[in-house]
DNA sequence: AAGAAGTCGTTAAATGTTTCACATAGTAAG
DNA sequence: CTTACTATGTGAAACATTTAACGACTTCTT
């Protein structure tokens, strides 16, 4: 299934739950078309790239009219599969994890937050934002068929704990330690690396200048 | 000062800490040198990449030996400023915002959260990570010289507390919510939007299929 | 001391992404 | 129906980033 679809090129897909997230918003505000000029100033990316993106997956718009909010959000809704809910774990309930559990990332999105883990006694039994956490020893026996894992463990347990949800037939990790971890290559991992980031930003913010405020 | 440094690619500014991250753990172990090749692999850069960034800010290894621990990371001490400390606030003390306060940003770095603000009365007076709670409407009043935000407010306040913080003289802002927020452009901005990031996994995960694996 | 092995720094090629700019096809209005 | 407008979809150019390949120099080995 999905055979063309590779050829969307990466920066693309990354751009597609933004996009559905705004769309949503707009249908839910009764809205009944958008231009890429209107999506351009709310998303923040360049009206261009926007009918780039769009154009990757056909004619979804019309010339003169601009994009019918309706049949973009039924198409966006088809091919982010936002019909059916991905279950996600999330491994190491501490600061960041907590945060995660609370959050309810189902509000907009079609992914859910099923399971905790954690190797702390005092955490396991408990209840976090509606989520049961269990024992990090159990996670074979409950992971069921969850393919995605949300790493949020201490980074001197990263490797080891990837190395067990891989064997335990995880798919894609998102992976929040600092640890660059190893794994198959049939594994998909991303890392958001929350400290480099705001080192990035301050690099930027030293060495790269902007241009002067213009007064509005 | 730094006059040339606008030269260097931004996807390279973006990996500078990572390896820095790096090669200062190096440091602790005692290693003495690395070569492009060990980089490579600890950091999931390919090696070629690694040596051309390094390139940019001119000759730092020796051939046939590789980079010396010392040399490399006193280079990126100057480079990223890790001597100075950047200090940070912080607005919007609720599930996120805490999980950030908690964790200690210093450890490996230079940046440190100096202040908190939020709007609930309940949270200000507090001390989350010792960090001080401030109130809101204290903003101006108590953000000194800081000049970096890291903003987890909800995300219906997004757009109005990035105005108030340009306002108060804020040059950066860190954004975690999902509102894409205008400021002027002597202002930068990073979005970190979670919700998209996992998102953006699962579309990766179910729409890019990746090489079977191969046993080890 | 000479040859083998290793690794950098860089030139050039390949690949990936964004942006420009406009013909085209459709809308809107009289 | 005709005219004026509007905003898409895309070819081509510009820009950015990654990767391959290798000459040059260093270190290591014998
Ligand atoms: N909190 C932040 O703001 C922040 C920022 C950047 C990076 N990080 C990274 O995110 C990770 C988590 O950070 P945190 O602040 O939530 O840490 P934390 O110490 O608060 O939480 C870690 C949790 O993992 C559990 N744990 C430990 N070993 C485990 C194992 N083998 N299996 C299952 N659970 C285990 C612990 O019991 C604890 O509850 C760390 O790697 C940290 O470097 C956190
Ligand atoms: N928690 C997560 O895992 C997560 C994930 C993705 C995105 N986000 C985004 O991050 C942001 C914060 O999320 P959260 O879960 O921490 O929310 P939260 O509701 O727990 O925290 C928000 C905090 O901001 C404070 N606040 C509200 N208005 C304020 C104002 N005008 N000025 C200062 N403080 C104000 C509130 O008192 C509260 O303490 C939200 O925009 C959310 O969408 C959070």
């Amino acid at each position: 299934m999905d055979i063309e679809q590779t050829k969307i090129p990466q920066a693309t897909a990354k751009r597609l739950p933004l996009y559905y997230r705004f769309i949503n918003n707009l249908h839910s505000q009764g809205k009944l078309r958008v231009s890429s000029k209107e999506l351009s100033e709310a998303v923040k990316v360049d009206s261009a790239t926007i009918r780039r993106d769009f154009s990757y997956f056909g004619a979804l718009g019309k010339k003169g009219y601009g994009y019918n909010v309706e049949h973009l959000l039924s198409f966006f809704r088809k091919t982010l599969d936002q019909d059916e809910v991905t279950e996600v774990a999330l491994i190491g309930v501490g600061n960041l994890g907590t945060a995660f559990l609370n959050y309810n990332f189902m509000k907009n999105n079609n992914t859910r937050i099923k399971i905790a883990f954690d190797a702390d006694q005092k955490r396991v039994g408990t209840e976090v934002g509606g989520v049961d956490v269990e024992h990090i020893d159990d996670l074979e026996k409950k992971l069921g068929n969850v393919s995605v894992a949300i790493l949020t463990v201490p980074s001197s347990a990263a490797q080891g704990m990837a190395d067990r949800l891989v064997e335990a037939g995880i798919s894609a990790i998102l992976n929040f330690t600092p640890a660059r971890i190893t794994v198959p290559s049939s594994v998909r991992v991303h890392h958001i690396d929350l400290a480099v980031e705001l080192q990035a930003l301050v690099y930027f913010l030293k060495h790269y200048p902007l241009e002067e405020a213009e007064e509005e």
